[in-house]
DNA sequence: ATATGTAGTATACAAAATGATACCGTAAGG
DNA sequence: CCTTACGGTATCATTTTGTATACTACATAT
C-alpha cells in the first residue's frame, strides 16, 4: 500500500510493533470513495465516465486520485486502450478480490442499517421503512 | 449517524435514491481512528487515557472529537462516574456490536496482508502482493 | 506546599484531504 | 465550423484532520 504519511500512525510505533490490522485495511479501503469504487468494481470493470454516472458526487479529479491510489496500492487494475476517444477499464486485481468479503459485509450492513435511520430520520417525503 | 456534509454524498440523491451502503456504512467507520476505537472496544470497555496509551499516535483532542462522533452516531456508549479523579468508560452499544463482523473482517484481512506486505517491503524490487 | 492523575476543553496553527472550475488533444457526427 | 465524448491535468479554494500548548477541578500522595 501507499504508506501515506500518518504521524503517530505506524511511524510511531516501537520495535517493530506492528499498527493495529484495522487501521491498516481502513489504509487501503477507507478513503472517501474507495469503498464504494471497490464496491461497484465487485460486479465488472468499468470505465472512467461510468464510475462518474454512478457516482454523481465524485469529482473528476477524486475519482483519478482513488483510483490511482487503489492501483498503486494493488486492488486495481488499469487498462489503457489506445483508442481515440480514449478508453480506460478498471477492474479488480486477485488481490484486490480479497477484500470482497469485507465489501460486501459493509454494504448489507449498510443496507439494513441506512434504512433504518431513513425510517427514524423525519424524511417528510419518505415513506418510513417498518422494521 | 451524524449528518456531516457531503456535499454531492446524500444530498444529492434525487428522489430518495438511496447513497451507496458501502459509503453509508465508511461514514460510520471510516474517521481516521474509529475502526482503531471499535477495534479495541470489542474485547471490553475502555477509559479515555486507558485508549491513549493503546493508540499512542492520538492526540487528546482527536481521541475526543471521534468517540464524541461515536457516541452521536449510536455505536458507543459513554458512562461518566462521578468520582474524582473522573473515570469515563466507553463500550459498545448494541448496535455498535453489529459493527463487530465488518471489524473482525477487516482485523483479519489487515493481519493477512500487513505481514505479507512487511515481508515484500524489505526487498523493494520483489513483486509486492503475490496472492 | 507541591506534584500527580484523570478526562477533558480552548486556542492557535499546520498539513492533508477534498472540492470547484477551467482546460487539454483527438476523432467522429452534425 | 461547431459540438460531443473521452480520460484525464492544473490551479486554486475550502474543509477536514492533526499538532502543540495551555488550562481546568478535585482528591490523593509526597
Amino acid at each position: 500500500m501507499i504508506m501515506r504519511d500518518r504521524k503517530g500512525g505506524f511511524g510511531e510505533c516501537p520495535e517493530g510493533a506492528v499498527a493495529c490490522p484495522v487501521e491498516y485495511t481502513l489504509d487501503v479501503i477507507g478513503g472517501k470513495w474507495k469503498g464504494v469504487l471497490l464496491y461497484h468494481l465487485m460486479d465488472g470493470s468499468k470505465r472512467f465516465n461510468e464510475f462518474r454516472r454512478i457516482c454523481p458526487g465524485i469529482t473528476q479529479r477524486m475519482l483519478t486520485l482513488q483510483l490511482r491510489e487503489l492501483e498503486e496500492d494493488g486492488v486495481v487494475h488499469r487498462e489503457v486502450y489506445q483508442q481515440v476517444p480514449p478508453k480506460v477499464e478498471y477492474s479488480l486485481t486477485d488481490f484486490g478480490r480479497t477484500l470482497i468479503p469485507i465489501i460486501q459485509l459493509m454494504k448489507e450492513w449498510g443496507l439494513v442499517y441506512q434504512s433504518k435511520q431513513l425510517s427514524a430520520e423525519s424524511c417528510p417525503e419518505e415513506e418510513k421503512v417498518q422494521l
